[in-house]
DNA sequence: TAAAACCTGTTAGCTGCTCATAGGTCAAAT
DNA sequence: ATTTGACCTATGAGCAGCTAACAGGTTTTA
């Protein structure tokens, strides 16, 4: 299989392929001809699983280690259920903080019903935002 | 006030400041003699201004357009409004998103819990991963 | 035989900072 | 008066994961 072959067959672009060959995700061998790209049906497993696992979340690196361990004939299952575990406690933090968030824009939005428009005086730019008060996250509180 | 100051009164690094007066976020008057950026306290204004819109996710760009029609003494409240409301529809499908695949990767634990983890055959890298079907979001289904 | 469709490698662009470099300036302490 | 330290400047690279653009070589099709 090329390149173009390989990318239809995993549903992802020839750009896509040719990007996870360079970051040694996939190590197709060499026509030394003209120096294409041949990829086995090995290859193509191990682009799916890689897409698979991008799905999931996890990172290149990542999933680099796992390809590299299932070369080296270990099983990778035991990281990987590691991995799934964190990446699902990052996902629920994910959720957590996405629907704060839609809690603070519906109650600003609520203040903003009844708030006129006004014009920027010098003072305020618009007060739909100026009235948002929220403490910032990381630096605020050590100053 | 200096780029430091500056910092310190909206909260954030000093590195951010550049970065604002770079992006064109801030424009403050310059001493001839050295270079140095002078900020005004209307400069402070903006510069809060932007860090609660960043907080609401607006974009860069947003952010810029909206003080820029502020600059020009146009209210930029509707314009915020209209933002506002994409923004809020984006956070939401963001959040059903989220939930999905956290369904998932609920549901794909518990088929794991009692599959054999199994040594790289060949055939099969991680049954972990592999077992996990799901279609593409975007290209398969078009190919 | 010529055009279309593929392949190669390299590079830059996206977002919103953050950090590192190399050098210039200004305050206070010696 | 000078040296230290804290500040300032501009520029470029780095992060993640592609995507796209470029210039050129090859293979397939008409």
């Amino acid at each position: 299989m090329k390149v173009k072959d390989m990318a239809r067959a995993a549903g992802v672009t020839p750009d896509t392929v040719r990007f996870y060959s360079r970051e040694k995700l996939l190590a197709p061998s060499r026509d030394p001809a003209n120096n294409y790209q041949h990829f086995s049906s090995d290859d193509l497993r191990r682009l799916r699983f890689a897409r698979k696992a991008r799905q999931l979340g996890f990172s290149l690196p990542e999933i680099r280690d796992i390809l590299n361990q299932a070369d080296d004939e270990h099983s990778p299952c035991p990281m990987v259920r590691g991995l799934f575990e964190q990446r699902l406690a990052e996902v629920e933090l994910q959720i957590n903080e996405l629907q704060q968030l839609h809690q603070r824009m519906e109650k600003a939005l609520d203040a903003w019903r009844d708030m006129p428009d006004g014009t920027p005086d010098g003072h305020t730019i618009c007060r739909l935002i100026e009235h948002w008060d929220q403490a910032e996250p990381n630096l605020t509180e050590e100053l």
